[in-house]
DNA sequence: GCATCAAGCTTGAAACAGTCAAGCTTGAAA
DNA sequence: TTTCAAGCTTGACTGTTTCAAGCTTGATGC
């Protein structure tokens, strides 16, 4: 058994079934937040990941997904006026996305949406900057 | 503008967004550790959840899904022959999830290989008891 | 200059995930 | 025993995601 002899293995899993519950209550944070203002997840991530005008591949990797599954969602946007694709200015094989600004307030106000009642919501401000802090060291050594 | 006026909004757009990060990393660890034993993202993680024999039920809450969602992936485990449903000693309607001998052995597989190289091996043991002691916290708030 | 290869994006097919409504069997309670 | 609720399954449907294939364009080497 690897259970009595490695209690440093099972304090991990513990610890993995945390995290990943958090990220499964977040999910469903992101999906409501999203059906509110008539978007789906996938929309939602899409948007929030647009800081700033990119390529599609650009965006692609910051929702961590495949270049034609970013098609798909931007697609979905694209009809319901929230995103451009643009000319690269430099690379005429890339499209440039940029938000409209309908898109661009809709961001907002989703930003604003997951803030609040956020399951973070429960900790202090400096719980958060621990938590934060944590999270950067565990984020950056993977 | 909230931005200005509201640097502590800020700071939680910015932790949510860390959270967010470091969730779907987990997601991505999952999955790759489920392609390595040739599972999906949902039996690894109904796998991870058959701690012992449970309903249908018990499982979907787990899983926090659907039950009938549940009945789809454990027909997928039980056709490769991972779960058995028996009937339930007590209760007729319900029946008894439990995992074969080649179920529980795969099962042990995972939790190994899910707790290896996970995106929180990048910190010591003392900061993550901090963590979890923030995420459950956190978790049993909202 | 031109051939070749790689990069960026899209399309179509397919699998997977998830919800919802409807239906069946069974248990529990009036 | 009648009625209602619980447990599970099925089927239809939507959304998500991946993969392979194809097109255009950029970059590299000859």
């Amino acid at each position: 058994m690897t259970t009595s002899s490695e209690p440093q293995a099972a304090a991990e899993r513990e610890l993995c079934g945390l995290v990943n519950g958090l990220a499964q209550q977040i999910a469903v944070h992101v999906r409501e937040c999203a059906a509110v203002l008539g978007l789906t997840s996938a929309q939602a991530t899409a948007l929030r990941e647009m800081t700033g005008p990119m390529t599609m591949r650009e965006l692609a990797e910051r929702m961590s997904c495949e270049p034609s599954n970013a098609t798909f969602v931007v697609d979905k946007l694209e009809k319901q006026g929230l995103i451009e694709r643009r000319a690269h200015p430099t690379d005429r094989r890339a499209k440039q996305l940029v938000l409209t600004a309908e898109g661009d307030a809709l961001r907002e106000r989703l930003l604003g949406l997951l803030v609040q009642d956020s399951p973070l919501a429960g900790l202090t401000a400096q719980q958060q900057r621990t938590l934060q802090g944590l999270l950067e060291q565990a984020i950056i050594r993977s």
